[in-house]
RNA sequence: GCCUCGAUAGCUCAGCCUGGUAGAGCGAACGCCUCGUAAGCGUUAGGUCGCGGGUUCAGAUCCCGCUCGAGGCUCCA
């Protein structure tokens, strides 16, 4: 905020003989008139005056204005507040903005046809002439901050719309691409002939050349598959997720914990709420307009998690740890994390507003520990994207840091671009804006050319201070530990969103889409070819499911050939149908969806083909009714 | 937030341009058929055409406003 009113004050001192303005859109505000600060000031009590959602407009009325230059200022004003919907104006008299004002009679009578222009709105002004203390919160969108030159011509308006909230992240990047041999190639200078993915990534201006009507497969897959659904009666972005849906998200959900407590993290669950106003949220929050789920609850102003941090640094500074304990890493599966994204940014399971994401922080006790662990969790991110069944030849890599600890870490990050094994973009900075100074992450690049961060991991070198998370070292001193972030495989919902887009990757290149058999809803469906078979089918369900394999019957009354079709569109793997032939004997008939072909195969072959695709993975049984008579139709 | 599009049966959609009794397929209920690897047949039920206003003898249809939704853009700590 004070950046921008410095740069801004700048730029308006430089242009002579116009009304200047800056104009906020905010909160509220609250002034106090202290004492008089000329002789000609208006004659008023003074005392604090507060208003809400209100846009306050500083203005400065210079020598040479007249009439005309008013009206074109209020016309001007009036245009914006229309943009943004505010119909409450405070002209707040600002001497500060101009070295060449005019007198203040001129000043006081040009502010109030300035007023009086607007009839249809709610206007005032704070008294002219006054040294004011004055409090502001200013609203968080791109419109709400702009400042204004006026002219007698009003051609000659200049508008200048914020760039408070995006410039202040955006200083200074330098876009890069690395290479596994860590050649380091400026951006325009690289051959993206055979990197388109990374091409797509690097140049998020893909808008060109997609068609644009066209909505992201995944979306109409969620629904026809009975996975997932938006939920009107929720907030946008609040997914619900069916029967199907939910064994899928678990299954995913318990194979990334799995894996991050097999690499060393311990499990813990942390509130989905925090104060706002608690000490360690206060400077964090300073930084990072609103964005967030806000609750207002018994005079507490609480808000819902965006990530899983508050949580374990909360925690952990309650830990008393040695260096001794180092590396110490605490996850958590959070369900959910909020972030209140603008409603437009919304699609289907590729961006919520309440998402189900793997979150693992490790305290490391200096630099060269959290660049040994660092590699750890790369490699540990990769893997579970392999098993999760998403390809190194589906994402592509950014990595982002600072100047300074890229030219002093050079080699470790070499060695993380040479894991990869292909071109990464980079962002690197002149100076540390963030908490982090190194941050990578895997995107995976759609159907239509979108890229979504799945896997990430950054090095953190400020929480640990900011949360007083202490340890002490070989030297008995107390010290902060250095905070790794890592997800392994991004949100869960994110993950489910690839394998439908590469499912619908499949369909449009005439392939059958396939769930891994580990997810299938069903991984085997018997067909009775008669009621007479049904006991049959019955006992052999059993006996399947006996080994943790999802088996159930159509037992409806229905043609053969439909229940096939129908078990097809389910993309179930296979399918027994069982007649006379099959009820005597001794091996099963199978119908195996990757080929269309019904092949005779022993019951204990049957079972270890089945078990050498779902190794390592968990289990979970029916989350349907085993008979497809008794299940409802789910119309989305 | 901005732009565009949309809202008709449980679901997918037609009808709207050119106003005149509300349609289809799927699904559901019931019945027939008892079936050999991607849709067997018939009958029935089911709609305040998102909400509000206007024009008209008459509005799902034309006009205005609103609500909700979706996609794109911007954004994504």
């Amino acid at each position: 905020m004070i950046g921008f009113l410095t740069k801004h004050l700048i730029q308006l001192l430089m242009e002579p003989q116009i009304v200047r303005i800056l104009q906020l859109h905010c909160d509220n505000i609250e002034y106090t008139p202290t004492k008089k600060e000329i002789k000609t000031a208006e004659d008023i009590v003074p005392e604090t005056k507060r208003l809400e959602e209100v846009v306050v407009v500083f203005v400065a009325i210079e020598n040479g204005d007249d009439s005309s230059v008013a009206q074109n200022a209020a016309s001007q004003i009036r245009n914006s507040m229309q943009k943004i919907g505010s119909n409450r104006l405070l002209l707040y008299p600002y001497a500060h903005l101009s070295s060449n004002l005019a007198a203040p009679s001129t000043a006081l009578s040009l502010l109030k046809e300035m007023e009086s222009s607007f009839s249809d709105i709610e206007v005032s002004h704070s008294p002219f002439g006054w040294t004011k203390s004055y409090k502001i919160q200013v609203k968080g969108h791109p419109l709400a901050e702009s400042s204004k030159v006026v002219t007698k011509d009003s051609e000659a308006e200049k508008e200048i719309t914020s760039e408070a909230l995006k410039g202040e992240s955006k200083i200074k990047s330098y876009w890069k691409i690395l290479t596994p041999d860590g050649t380091m190639t400026d951006i325009s200078d690289f051959d993206f002939s055979n990197h388109k993915k990374l091409e797509v990534l690097a140049k998020y201006e893909y808008a060109k050349k997609r068609s644009v009507d066209e909505p992201p497969p995944h979306v109409a897959l969620m629904k026809k598959m009975a996975i997932a659904d938006y939920e009107p009666a929720s907030d946008s972005g609040n997914m619900r997720f069916f029967p199907n849906g939910r064994l899928i998200k678990s299954l995913i959900e318990r194979y990334v914990t799995d894996r991050v407590k097999e690499y060393g993290g311990y499990e813990v669950e942390t509130p989905i709420m925090y104060d706002s106003h608690h000490p360690s949220m206060v400077s964090y929050f300073n930084r990072f307009p609103a964005r967030q789920y806000n609750i207002d609850s018994e005079g507490k102003k609480l808000f819902l998690r965006f990530a899983a941090c508050f949580g374990q640094f909360l925690m952990a500074n309650e830990f008393q740890m040695s260096y001794k304990n180092l590396p110490y890493r605490l996850y958590e599966l959070t369900r959910y994390s909020f972030r209140r994204e603008q409603s437009g940014e919304l699609v289907g399971l590729r961006r919520l507003r309440a998402f189900t994401m793997p979150d693992c922080h490790a305290f490391c006790k200096d630099l060269k520990q959290a660049m040994d662990e660092i590699k750890v969790r790369f490699d540990l991110s990769q893997s579970v994207l392999h098993e999760l069944g998403i390809e190194e030849s589906d994402y592509e890599m950014a990595i982002r840091f600072t100047e300074d600890f890229y030219n002093d870490n050079k080699s470790s990050i070499d060695e993380l671009v040479k894991k990869h094994g292909k071109p990464v973009l980079v962002e690197m900075w002149k100076e540390k804006f963030f908490y982090f100074v190194l941050k990578w992450e895997f995107n995976y690049v759609d159907n239509l050319g979108k890229a979504s961060a799945l896997s990430t991991d950054q090095i953190d070198v400020e929480n640990g201070n900011r949360y007083g998370i202490e340890f002490i070292d070989e030297n008995n001193e107390h010290r902060h530990p250095i905070i790794l972030h890592n997800s392994p495989s991004g949100a869960i919902e994110r993950i489910i969103y690839a394998t439908l887009e590469k499912a619908a990757k499949d369909i449009k290149e005439g392939k059958k889409p396939q769930y891994p058999l580990w997810l299938a809803p069903t991984q085997v469906r018997i067909i009775p070819l008669k009621e007479e078979f049904y006991d049959f089918c019955n006992t052999l369900s059993d006996q399947i499911s006996a080994h943790d394999v999802r088996v159930d019957i159509d037992d409806r009354n229905e043609s053969i050939g439909k229940r096939i079709r129908e078990a097809e569109k389910e993309w179930i793997q296979y399918i027994l149908v069982i007649g006379d032939k099959e009820a005597h004997s001794t091996n099963l008939s199978i119908r195996d969806r990757k080929t269309g072909n019904v092949r005779d195969i022993s019951f204990d072959d049957f079972v270890s083909e089945i078990k050498t695709q779902t190794n390592g993975k968990p289990y979970t049984g029916l989350n349907l009714p085993k008979y497809l008579s008794k299940r409802p139709q789910i119309m989305v």
